[in-house]
DNA sequence: AGTATATTCAACCATATGGTTAAATGTTAT
DNA sequence: ATAACATTTAACCATATGGTTGAATATACT
């Protein structure tokens, strides 16, 4: 049945965008508007308001509305689970075996 | 600027399918033939030929022929690279700052 | 040589994605 | 009340995605 915890699609979705993946980078220093955010890339208002509502679907960010401004804040918790969901093959690229599989990649 | 490593794209697009999830799992396991594999799914040989394409686009997997069949081989070192991204939020998730967030969303 | 097996390729389809512009909504300032 | 500002919504567009079926290719078996 493939597998349980759907949640891991929408986290890997929003990563696989490098303006998603900018944005997360920025409000991890620290929180902006989404006015503040739209400055920074050349696409549209709305097209980073959409950015946004995936980062918030998939729970990597939530709105904090103040005033008639929204600010947008990191919910660095929820890249737990991608973490996690690595944890599974952290022994595989650390093992001995997988450096012997790499030098023979090269080696071709 | 956005961002320099583009290849993070094809991974976290890779991560962000189900069946490509699961696929990895499996070759994790052991290596496996593309038709192997597709039994293992409700989906056609082609269907399952383009999520290895994926893969392979990405560097999570290799193909190995042999014979008339092909075998999918795991390539775990490029995880490292999913990994190294999400290390540099490591330290927010564990914050007891985050934490405390955690809690005021909880009591909403 | 001819047949069966394993996989890819091509054409196609429906839906999703990432973008746009323009109008609508909500909030603050005058 | 009205104007300015911040953001969302709606309609639209081009391309990508994940799936299909059927023909083509490559390898192995008899």
């Amino acid at each position: 049945m493939v597998e349980y915890t759907l949640h891991l699609d929408g986290i890997f979705h929003s990563l696989a965008d490098p303006i998603r993946r900018d944005i997360l980078r920025r409000v991890a220093e620290r929180n902006l508007s989404i006015g503040e955010l739209v400055e920074k890339y050349e696409v549209s208002f709305a097209a980073i308001s959409k950015h946004i509502n995936v980062l918030e679907q998939a729970k990597l960010v939530r709105r904090r509305k103040e005033g008639r401004r929204q600010f947008v804040v990191l919910q660095p918790a929820t890249l737990k689970e991608a973490d996690a969901y690595l944890e599974q093959y952290r022994r595989m690229w650390e093992s001995r075996y997988d450096k012997l599989e790499k030098l023979l990649e090269e080696g071709e």
